[in-house]
DNA sequence: ACCTTAATTGTCAAAAACGACAATAAATGG
DNA sequence: CCATTTATTGTCGTTTTTGACAATTAAGGT
């Protein structure tokens, strides 16, 4: 047997110096050269495991879906215990504290040019798709009496401001307004308890 | 006297081209081959009118940063004669139904690669924080009773929405998605006017 | 030790992008 | 009509980025 191949796992490391040049310079302004260098490699290698430039961007889109997805399904996982809204979004701007915001700059950066590509933006609405599953299916099981359109108004609520706390970070806010967007989606929540 | 310059007039409708382009393609995508075919002129004119690519950028910068600003004093202006939260919320997201997504999309753009150059940093920074100045200030005087801590929620959780119904665009999101933004919002304010 | 395949690097040519300058056309006041 | 300045285009050389291939090194099984 000839010599095994590590591509998947090193496929991995290079895809996540990808995603850091992506989430720092966007996505045309990721070049190989500069992915080389984050991933401490030569240039050569990455075709040798990304393939070219087309490739390399459905690959690293496929690893930010693939990303996002199982952050949701963490995050769907870590919900079940859970028993009320509060508890609800401690946990999702608790996690988020300790969640590096690359994962959805690129989304985002990736988003933005996806409108030539069918199929990377149909990926990546429904990432974006399953993560407001997750929080509607939440919020019915702790808030059975609520309106569906209004936990649906509540849970793109409190994806907005997940999402604005990563968005926002290149820009080094004021501290606060991370307190401040916790407060929203509380605030959001809150409505649903005292709905007839 | 020489023949009359038209480089401020001209200049706006360029930038206007880049800021097209920079929404599209990212800002490192925003090449000056594009931008000149955007702008229906030769690439060379880009230089005449806007510099080299440093000079571009930090114009761009500028440009968006004032768009913005204006944007906010407009609102700004308009909300003034709204006398409830429920107007305030109209007012916002019926003006953005009739805003064009590419300014937040650049703006975003530009924040993503700010962290290099401080002074676009600190400036799409204040652009922001003007924007949330706003929303307090009309928060505070449609509702003078609720706390100041929660008005700072409410405002962040408004602009996160707003925001968000723009940089959503390129995906095409089903249109639900625009009015649950708009009712999370609501349900936002709400939250004030049930305050002790 | 040998063979097979992967990992890694070197290198070159083509294309894209940029910066800079020259040259021409156009318009306005005198 | 002339002079002056702007608007516009043409074009060159350089740098950057990419694609592609060859060559070398390394690792594991037999």
């Amino acid at each position: 047997m000839p010599r095994p191949s590590l591509k998947d796992q090193r496929s991995e490391e290079i895809l996540d110096a990808y995603l850091t040049c992506v989430a720092r310079f966007g996505l045309e302004g990721a070049t190989q050269e500069r992915i080389a260098t984050e991933a401490g490699i030569k240039r050569p290698l990455l075709r040798h495991y990304l393939g070219n430039r087309e490739q390399m961007v459905a690959a690293l889109n496929d690893h930010v879906v693939a990303t996002f997805n199982a952050l949701t399904q963490d995050i769907e996982a870590a919900l079940a215990y859970v028993e009320t809204p509060k508890g609800m979004v401690d946990l999702l701007f608790d996690a988020d504290a300790e969640n590096d915001p690359r994962l959805l700059l690129a989304w985002q950066a990736l988003s933005a040019t996806s409108v030539d590509h069918e199929e990377m933006r149909a990926a990546l609405l429904d990432s974006l798709k399953r993560f407001l599953d997750v929080l509607v299916r939440t919020l019915q099981r702790l808030a059975p009496k609520a309106e569906p359109e209004t936990i649906r108004a509540v849970a793109h609520g409190i994806s907005s401001s997940f999402v604005n706390l990563d968005s926002l970070a290149p820009l080094s806010p004021p501290t606060e307004w991370q307190q401040d967007l916790k407060h929203a989606a509380l605030l959001l929540v809150g409505t649903l308890e005292t709905a007839p």
